[in-house]
DNA sequence: AATTGTAGATTGGCCAACAATCGTACCAAA
DNA sequence: TTTGGTACGATTGTTGGCCAATCTACAATT
């Protein structure tokens, strides 16, 4: 465990970036909206100089769209965009569980496991937001076993702006059921084998069909 | 053909992010080398602000690290580096043959096929940076074909990390072979073979085993 | 109605300055 | 010799102001 990471001294850049990726992604700033240097900075009391920064950071992971000289705003999908979220999330996905599988520990294993059953708990109960919450965190499990950063971080960018559109879509993949679908999975990591793991994967990355056409809303 | 991209209005970041993009790509930047805003600043012409962007900018692409308050540096690569470049490429580059060979059209094949008659054409010479260049383009072909604008993105900044290793290590790929290699994956894309594709693209891969274990040098 | 100004808003880019932090060299004490 | 401290220079972090370039919307003109 690095201790570095214990310290924050993160940069307000950093910080910032942070806020506002948040704000994005649970529909606080909805796609479509604008943003302004000048009041982001003071909204934030920051200097436009490190507002402008994080929003090019922001247009890298392609939450934000900037048209040059008419100004920033919260990047829109359509269902090109989703298609192409959901065929390079799964891709992404796919070789996660299958680097996983291959190099499985008796840690991971236990991690891994731990992480599934509080999925299967949570499913018993009603709190959807805790179970979604839970599902991510399990596919977060998996791309971390895979020990691979590029990966993760790659994982990551995809990850949001879905997240993103699924806030502003104002829609909610059904998580009740989310619990054993996942069982498949989960043992083939956990027995090693890869082929099968990877497969498991792509079939469990929620559907293309059945969030696409409802960004008329 | 769109007029508005015939005059280049491109912003000052964007253009001074190509040229040091293009010196670490080319090794004329090689890993570790420090890069001071200031002298950077001087060196384009341009101000630090701008600078700043740009260098966020590739940092965000993995081209350069940034150690807080001590400076950026271009970016070094071990083992583990190595290994997720070539996984990802390899993952990357199969997604794209697959939904090449599953949307291919005839202006595709044609494309398709130009590109890589082209290679076999150089691979009869001894111009080893062209076999290079026109192997480099023949994949970026089919990139395009996939018709996924994310996936081409992290494609490029994949590759981009890639040739900097290679250009630092001063290694060069034998490229006379690689003609042939690629016959399989050019008619399964034509035949609309996705499955196929997608595995032969994979085989295709410069291999990860012949270029690790040279950082040291 | 179509075209043409025109004014305001916003980004593009520059500069100078100061604060925070890192790295290093150096010095002192045990 | 080692340890600890400290002072200093280099570099990034961050700010504020400034002007130019460009877009947008709207009014004026034809």
């Amino acid at each position: 465990m690095k201790k570095s990471e214990l310290i924050s001294k993160r940069s307000l850049e950093d910080q910032a970036a942070d806020l506002i990726r948040e704000a994005i992604i649970n529909g606080e700033l909805t796609p479509g909206m604008r943003l302004v240097e000048m009041t982001l900075a003071k909204e934030y009391g920051l200097s436009r100089g490190t507002i402008r920064i994080v929003l090019h950071q922001l247009g890298a992971e392609g939450l934000v769209t900037q048209v040059p000289y008419a100004g920033w705003s919260v990047a829109e999908m359509d269902d090109q965009d989703l298609w192409e979220l959901y065929t390079l999330r799964a891709t992404l996905e796919g070789l996660a569980a299958r680097l996983a599988a291959e190099r499985i520990t008796q840690e991971g294993t236990a991690e891994l496991k731990a992480s599934y059953q509080e999925l299967l708990e949570l499913c018993e109960g009603d709190d959807l937001n805790a179970i979604t919450r839970a599902d991510l965190d399990l596919h977060k499990t998996i791309i971390s076993l895979s020990n691979h950063k590029r990966l993760a971080q790659q994982y990551r960018m995809i990850e949001n702006q879905f997240l993103s559109y699924i806030a502003a879509a104002n829609r909610t993949f059904d998580p009740h059921q989310v619990g054993r679908t996942h069982e498949a999975l989960v043992a083939a990591i956990c027995a090693g084998d890869g082929t099968q793991a990877e497969a498991e994967a792509i079939k469990n990355i929620t559907g293309f069909e059945e969030l696409k056409g409802v960004t008329e809303e």
